[in-house]
DNA sequence: ATTATTTACTTAAACGATTAAGTGAGGATA
DNA sequence: TATCCTCACTTAATCGTTTAAGTAAATAAT
């Protein structure tokens, strides 16, 4: 069992002191090492294999309370069915994990994936293993806000509307995304414009997007009303009961859908009753999930740059860890229509039929 | 800025010795602590929000080689496409991952999730973070493979079919898996089956499902024909290519898809070609991802639990840490096919037409 | 020629835990 | 009464780094 290799071996076989291996390693300006020396402990490194042990670097380094301790950055997302062990399922997470870890790993940092258990909470995780810092995905962990403060630490919240403006904040103008769909639909003739979405009880995103929907038709001059509002839940099936209902409604011509999943669930709920996408029925989503593209026909959508979510998450956190009184940021990731195949224009609804 | 509270801070507050508050914390046999200093400890614990440091845990830890000194495990997940930094995109990965932290976390486990930048190896990474175990996810790292063997930790590989036999393996047994499909369409009276497959040129899940194609089709006397296999890559797009050259072929009234993906491409291929599903082309894919319950119709397949993998996996690390000992082990999680609408009976070809 | 400065190192303390070895008090045993 | 345990602790070494402070030699300044 052949013990780790450590500073101290590589020390002794360039023939310097650890301090000196350190020094070489770290390359601070506050200490001048020869070329020759630098050389040799260079040499002894590649020799013997060397690699520093974090755990002792986080140790000393806990000293000094500024820069990263760790260099490990802990990301909390939410478990997307309750009691279900799931957590990561939702494909979306995979993709902003993906390039929250590929923006960490870029920098020097790794990533420490968990949910919470009964016996031990992420702020104890988060003290346990000295995080440098944290991103909260799609949740706000309310009874323990003080905690998550008291640790010091920069801290983003991703797609979270319940902020106290303590923490930073990524996310999309999910408003504005609603309002460019629901325009793109005006824009293309139509006026009775049904909105299908999760619950929009809560202040959250759902809540943001009927927003968006009616500063669109209040910006054309057309009249909300709830009577085209369809609230149930963020699933295919909702989008299918949603559908039936709206078919029954021969004035409504268009449909905002405020998640893909929604909208492709519509577009089967509209085929069941013998309409016909996008000839009788136009529909826009949002998200732009990969069933987007597949579905048939394809789904018109507002597009979300997941990868670029999770990239500035973890530049904000990194630029945090080294100027630690920079002031919070908010940053809104844009939003784009994706333009597929469940839109048709329609120049007059009289004539049309 | 407060200092952490560390075991010192306890030891005052409690007054008594660091290494009897660790006593107490830890609960070994070997040394005997009072019910009433014990007492006195925990109030101190729970009065400061004491939170062991596991930087210093996994340094004192790594004297004695046995056991896990960091109670992390690195999960290592390869790029679905070259170049691209999304590394986590596929559906899989996220179930995968899912299951895997759960089952690491519930049994004090963590999980570091890491692709391999140019500077630092994964074996360098696991030396770095003093890895408890690596989980190794759909890929072989032949070029390093001595270098993973030094690290002397446990070592499981998923999904993976280049194996030394020295490592562990948790899977599905392709082959068998693919036998389902296949014998369920005879059973389904077709006799004149197509494979779409991505490239069976390499030794890996493709080749095993192939060999289960025929074995399925030998076992009830079957005539294997090349003229049926087709293999492309693991895309929607060659199942529509695919299902376009099958059309061509009337004698063909089933199909085997190895992928979900694969199959629903194809579905849409068929569609394009004139065919309806089943009614004149039944289709069986294998994985059972999300899309497959939504296609049109929804389409019978080869599920995996991939929650299972992951468990299975994280178990097999755990158990290895803490007995290391133990022999290679070799998991296969079950397959079990999934009815749904995209197969249908045939009792004799000649008479329906 | 003497002193000051720079260069290129080394020494040693510290981070926060674990644990083998040591200690003193009290009870049991010879 | 002297010796030996056992109990319930404490002491101190250790893990592998970093870095302030120290040092000795070479060079520069006076």
């Amino acid at each position: 069992m052949a013990r780790r290799v450590s500073s101290r071996d590589v020390a002794r076989e360039a023939g310097v002191s650890t301090a000196t291996v350190s020094y070489v390693l770290n390359n601070k300006e506050s200490q001048t090492i020869s070329p020759e020396t630098t050389e040799k402990v260079l040499d002894a490194v590649r020799k013997l294999g060397y690699v520093p042990n974090q755990a002792a670097q986080t140790l000393v380094t806990s000293r000094q309370q500024n820069k990263g301790l760790s260099k490990l950055v802990g990301v909390i997302i939410p478990q997307t069915e309750p009691g279900k062990k799931f957590v990561f399922s939702n494909p979306f997470y995979g993709d902003l994990l993906s390039s929250v870890e590929y923006t960490a790993r870029i920098n020097g940092y790794h990533v420490l994936i968990s949910g919470t258990t009964a016996e031990q909470s992420y702020v104890e995780i988060a003290k346990n293993r000295s995080l440098d810092g944290i991103i909260i995905v799609g949740m706000y962990p309310s009874s323990q806000i003080n905690e998550y403060k008291k640790l010091q630490i920069p801290i983003v919240m991703v797609d979270c509307y319940r902020s106290d403006h303590f923490f930073h904040n990524v996310g999309v103008n999910d408003r504005h995304g609603a309002y460019l769909a629901t325009n793109y639909l005006i824009e293309h003739g139509h006026k009775n414009i049904a909105f299908i979405s999760g619950s929009v009880q809560d202040y959250g995103v759902n809540h943001e997007r009927l927003m968006g929907y009616r500063d669109a038709l209040e910006g054309k001059g057309i009249d909300y009303s709830e009577q085209l509002v369809f609230s149930g839940d963020v699933s295919y099936i909702y989008g299918i009961t949603a559908a039936e209902q709206i078919s029954q409604n021969k004035d409504i011509t268009a449909v905002f859908a405020t998640a893909d999943i929604i909208a492709v669930g519509a577009i089967k709920g509209f085929r069941k009753s013998g309409l016909n996408i996008p000839k009788d029925m136009s529909i826009v989503g949002f998200d732009d999930i990969h069933l987007a593209r597949l579905a048939e026909p394809s789904l018109t959508t507002v597009r979300q740059d997941i990868s670029k979510k999770g990239e500035a998450a973890m530049e904000l956190i990194i630029t945090n860890i080294l100027s630690p009184v920079m002031p919070r940021q908010d940053i809104s990731i844009p939003l784009t229509i994706v333009e597929r195949d469940s839109v048709s224009y329609i120049t007059n609804t009289d004539l049309s039929l």
